[in-house]
This record gives C-alpha cells, sequence and structure tokens, in this order.
DNA sequence: AACGCGTGGAA
DNA sequence: TTTCCAAGCGT
C-alpha cells in the first residue's frame, strides 16, 4: 500500500464496508435482464453491450439478442453481416465483430465453456481488465477487480482519490484499492454494488449522499466535497467532417449501397454512396457525379437540390451530409461491397443511424410526391 | 499514452 | 444550445 493516492484505505472498516453494500445492492439492486441467472455467455455478452452505453438503451438490444442467439453457439454460427443487424443502432460496431470472433473461439477451442482465468480472457478479442473481471466476479464469483467509470467515481469519493480518472493509469490505482475491500464471500453482489451505487445514487452531477448506504465510510462526504470528484481531465472537441451522399436509383427502382471499409468508423457497415467534400467552391452534385465515375464507373444524373442534410454527431468526430437523390444511368456491376437492392431490401442491411435519417427523408420525400 | 471508435439522453 | 457523457477496448 505504497501509493499515495490510497491513504485513505486504512481507515475503511473493511468487514462493515463490504456488509453494507451488499445488503443494499440485494435489496435495491434493479432487476435486469441479465441478472436472471448467471450464464457466463448472458454475463459476456451483458457486458459488451454495458460498455460506454446506458442500461436503458441496452435492454431491449439484449432481450432481442438473446432470442435471435440464445446460447454461445448459435451465436458463434452466425455471420458477421447477421450479428451487424442485430447491434444495428448499438454502436462501437467492433465490440460486436470482436464478440463474434472471440464467441468463435471459445466454441472452437474452449468447447463453448467461457474462460474462468484472468489470463485466458484477456487473450479474447473485446475482453479488457473490466470485462475480464466482471465476467470472472459475477458469472463465476472469483474475487478480482471490475474497475469501470462507475467503480472510479465511488471509490474516488469515498477514499479521496485525486488522480485523473481520464488517464489510462490511474485505473490501476482503483484495481489496487479493489483488491484491498472487495468481499471474498460475495465478489458478484460486491462488484456489481459498486455499479449499481454509481448508477443510483452516487451520480456524476448529484449524488445522492443521504440515501447512500455507505455513507458513513465516505471520506469526501464527511468533508463536504464529494461534488468535486472525480477529478477527469476534458477531451478535444471533434472535428467536423463535410460529406455528399447520393441515394442513387435505376429504372428498376433498385437502390445503390456499398459496404464500408473492414477497419475504422463504422467498419462493415453499409450506406449509401458517398465522398468528402474538398472545397466549398464548386455545387455538390458536380463533385459527387465526379466521384461516382471515377470510384464506381457510375454514370448517374445526380439532381442538383440537395433532398437534405444530414447532421450527425459522434463522439469524436461530426459530420455534415448534403444528400442528393440521383438516377443511375449505366448497369452497374454487383459485387460483394456494391449492391442494388430494393426499398424493401434495405431494412436487411445494418446501416449507421446517420445513413438511416438521410433513408428516412428520403422515404418522406416521396410519400409527399406521390400524395401530390 | 493518446487516440479512434457511436449513440441517445440528461443536465 | 452546448456539454458531457455510460458497466472500455484495440492499436
Amino acid at each position: 500500500m505504497s501509493i499515495p493516492s490510497l491513504k485513505n484505505l486504512e481507515n475503511i472498516h473493511i468487514q462493515n464496508f463490504q456488509d453494507d453494500l451488499i445488503q443494499w445492492f440485494k435489496k435495491s439492486h434493479r432487476q435486469l435482464p441479465w441478472r436472471i441467472n448467471r450464464d457466463p455467455y448472458r454475463i459476456w455478452v451483458s457486458e459488451i453491450m454495458l460498455q460506454q452505453t446506458k442500461v436503458d438503451t441496452v435492454i431491449p438490444y439484449f432481450e432481442k439478442f438473446m432470442k435471435s442467439f440464445p446460447t454461445i453457439e448459435a451465436f458463434a454460427e452466425a455471420n458477421e453481416d447477421t450479428v451487424l443487424k442485430a447491434w444495428e443502432g448499438l454502436g462501437y460496431y467492433s465490440r460486436v465483430r470482436n464478440l463474434n470472433t472471440a464467441a468463435k473461439e471459445v466454441v472452437n477451442i474452449h468447447a463453448g465453456k467461457v474462460p474462468h482465468t484472468l489470463d485466458v480472457l484477456l487473450q479474447l478479442k473485446g475482453i479488457g481488465p473490466y470485462t475480464a473481471g466482471a465476467i470472472l466476479s459475477i458469472a463465476y464469483g472469483v474475487p478480482a477487480p471490475a474497475v469501470d467509470g462507475n467503480v472510479m467515481r465511488v471509490l474516488s469519493r469515498i477514499l479521496i482519490i485525486p488522480d485523473d480518472i481520464a488517464k489510462p493509469a490511474t485505473r490501476k490505482i482503483f484495481e489496487t484499492a479493489v483488491k484491498q475491500l472487495i468481499s471474498h464471500e460475495d465478489p458478484s453482489a460486491f462488484n456489481q454494488g459498486l455499479m449499481e451505487l454509481g448508477a443510483l445514487i452516487c451520480t456524476p452531477t448529484s449524488p445522492a449522499c443521504l440515501l447512500c448506504p455507505v455513507r458513513v465510510h465516505c471520506h469526501a462526504y464527511h468533508q463536504g466535497i464529494e461534488m468535486q470528484l472525480p477529478v477527469k481531465s476534458k477531451k478535444k472537441q471533434p472535428k467536423k467532417v463535410q460529406l455528399i451522399a447520393g441515394i442513387l436509383r435505376n429504372e428498376e427502382g433498385k437502390i445503390l449501397i456499398r459496404k464500408r471499409e473492414n477497419e475504422g468508423l463504422l467498419a462493415n457497415l453499409w450506406e449509401f454512396p458517398n465522398c468528402e467534400r474538398p472545397n466549398q467552391y464548386m455545387p455538390s452534385h458536380f463533385i459527387l457525379t465526379d466521384y461516382l465515375e471515377n470510384t464506381h464507373k457510375i454514370v448517374s444524373l445526380v439532381q442538383p437540390s440537395k433532398l437534405t442534410e444530414v447532421k450527425h454527431v459522434f463522439t469524436h468526430l461530426i459530420w455534415n451530409v448534403h444528400v442528393h437523390v440521383g438516377e443511375l444511368k449505366n448497369a452497374v456491376e454487383e459485387t460483394t461491397h456494391l449492391k442494388l437492392v430494393s426499398e424493401d431490401e434495405i431494412a436487411a442491411y445494418a446501416f449507421p443511424v446517420a445513413h438511416q435519417k438521410m433513408w428516412d427523408s428520403y422515404i418522406e420525400m416521396k410519400t409527399k410526391v406521390e400524395k401530390s
């Protein structure tokens, strides 16, 4: 315990802290679909979905996912397009591609049994220190730390840990703390209790200290400085990107879509053809026409009037998309990454939300035209 | 270590 | 409207 930030650990009555936290968790925790049993596969899927994602958002995805893929074997058999469709709208799509890769590995190499040791878990794609600890403690009852944003916020207050939780190195300090504090009788309830406390009571901006089951243990509360913790440095501003996209129809009424690159932003999702706008001085439909000829050998009549303008905000960038409609004038050779599909078939492909917005505008426009 | 990687909702 | 996210991981 040579870590200066953890000097308050010795002032915690560990047994009472564990008892207060676990008793509260068992009495007050939410009924969530991944808490109906300890199936390691279900725990695993839920932990991946919950990465950087709110519980309320995850619940419907988790329910549907488990109906589609009830077992790890069923999920491991599914192809990437299928699992991406199941993830459509959840974001951070590499999560489900990694999960699918890892599930195949567990089925083929580990006889379908989710590993129960730290080193083996950490070798699986998409499982890092947090998720490994969560699976170990929740599914297998192993006293391993599972340090997420909630845990860092809660413990930064209880122990007055001033380190910047935005820094990668800081997580290790909290892991050291949890290793000292964690209950060996019920590691699952302890870890989940810390996270549940962070989600329901010890919230970022207005912690409900008067309702807190462990406030007698909380050093920040006693000093009245809970609002000043945790220390978290700010992230930089997102970069703005101008895009021009085309919803292009051929004479049969089929729509041109393409698959994105297999790495990077929105990897392997489908989209309407688009390009970045190099400058402000040329009309966007000219730029798009040139791009389509050069990139896909497509002759098209792109209407100069914009269908709509779509703004979409990511964590690290902002898209501003000028959306045009157009008519394909030549036959297009379809490939694995370039397809012509009917309007009804669009729904079978996984699209980013930004492109869903474009499609919604197109349908809305079409409906209006048909009415008049 | 720093950055890339999504989304919808709360403050 | 702007800001900050929310049960992180890969590179």
